[in-house]
DNA sequence: CGTCAACTTGACACCATGTCAAATTATCGG
DNA sequence: CCGATAATTTGACATGGTGTCAAGTTGACG
């Protein structure tokens, strides 16, 4: 009873994040996901009452598998608070790719469906209060430029880690992964350090 | 006969423009744009064959009443290449908001539309080849950062003025407009300019 | 073997876009 | 001012995706 049921919700999840990483995840269809998952697409509605709580759940299920926190553990450790800022960079940076499809689907139905706007809005705040963590240690250093507030710096840092900035440079400028990390460190240390740096 | 006509394509234009500007522009429905011009749908696909084609011709019909040239002409005129990089971010963060509901609409199109995203990605890429003169004022000068590519320095500086960046910071983050224009120009500078600036 | 849960099949409502045909109303040239 | 014709209206319909509903089927487990 509920060993198949968890099964089969397992099996939807993993055919969602599979069609999504596969195609353009905006395009993707319930019952694309429903034949990916080999069910019919009204027995993928008995799991998930609507297309944006299956992406949610998706994004959930992704979550579970790749523990971001262990990725941040770097950037928490780190002694100074550029050592920080390069680190949650680097560890963030990294997880854009991997929570990339599933974002872009998200995002795209930001417009139609509450849910899934909150659902979005939610983990961008939580790489907000990164980025807040990061901008506290740098003040804290005394690194932070003068003429910036701890909020103005954590606004202009999160903008600079969005998703959508990632997807201008590697997308539209065609830019590798590597030049991305590397060209946003900097740009996000120019921007937020005080002259004189390292 | 064509007098007619041209007059109530102007009156959908123009109602396209209102509509989009006030409510959600990707939730703006075709017939909500042809109650707004007094005609009826049907009469509105007489005049522009798909939603994409209209909201490609409001678009261009924005740029006549606009003209972003003459924004630009400060730009060009400039002495020297940080001036021109400053007079370029100022035009166009001005017209940011003017164009930003049209756009908004655009560019949601832009996965279920190829001619919508060719259009925006269009006007687009007039927006970074405005980047590209800049930078190129400023390599002249010998101002850009010694370890950047006028190529890679002009993706830079094409995604920090992106639409996208200004909805993040005034809609996200809640700035101002003063205060995206200050600090995006800031952070242009130091992203861009090789040290020991004015 | 019977029961209950999971699943299937097939039909349908909804909503926005886009198409079509027939009827009606303006407009313009002569 | 009238007749041709262009512009518009009304109303019906196709399409495609989401979400719902009901009736029938399969399969596991006591």
């Amino acid at each position: 009873m509920s060993r198949k049921t968890e099964q089969t919700r397992v099996r939807i999840l993993q055919a969602t994040l599979d069609q999504l990483a596969s195609g353009s995840p905006e395009k993707t269809r319930v019952s694309d996901i429903a034949k990916a998952a080999g069910i019919s697409r009204q027995a993928l509605y008995l799991h998930f009452p609507t297309r944006a709580e299956l992406l949610i759940a998706a994004t959930k299920y992704l979550d579970a598998q790749v523990d971001i926190d262990a990725s941040l553990a770097e950037s928490r450790a780190a002694a100074t608070g550029e050592d920080r800022l390069s680190a949650f960079i680097r560890a963030w940076a990294g997880h854009i790719p991997v929570i990339h499809p599933v974002g872009r689907a998200l995002m795209a139905m930001q417009d139609s469906d509450p849910e899934a706007r909150a659902a979005w809005a939610d983990r961008m705040a939580a790489v907000r209060h990164g980025c807040a963590a990061a901008v506290a240690a740098l003040a804290r250093d005394g690194r932070l430029r003068a003429d910036l507030t701890e909020e103005r710096a954590t606004d202009l840092l999160w903008t600079l880690l969005s998703v959508r900035v990632w997807e201008h440079l590697t997308r539209d400028c065609g830019w590798s992964q590597a030049a991305y990390l590397a060209e946003i460190t900097r740009a996000s240390r120019a921007a937020l350090l005080a002259p004189a740096a390292s």
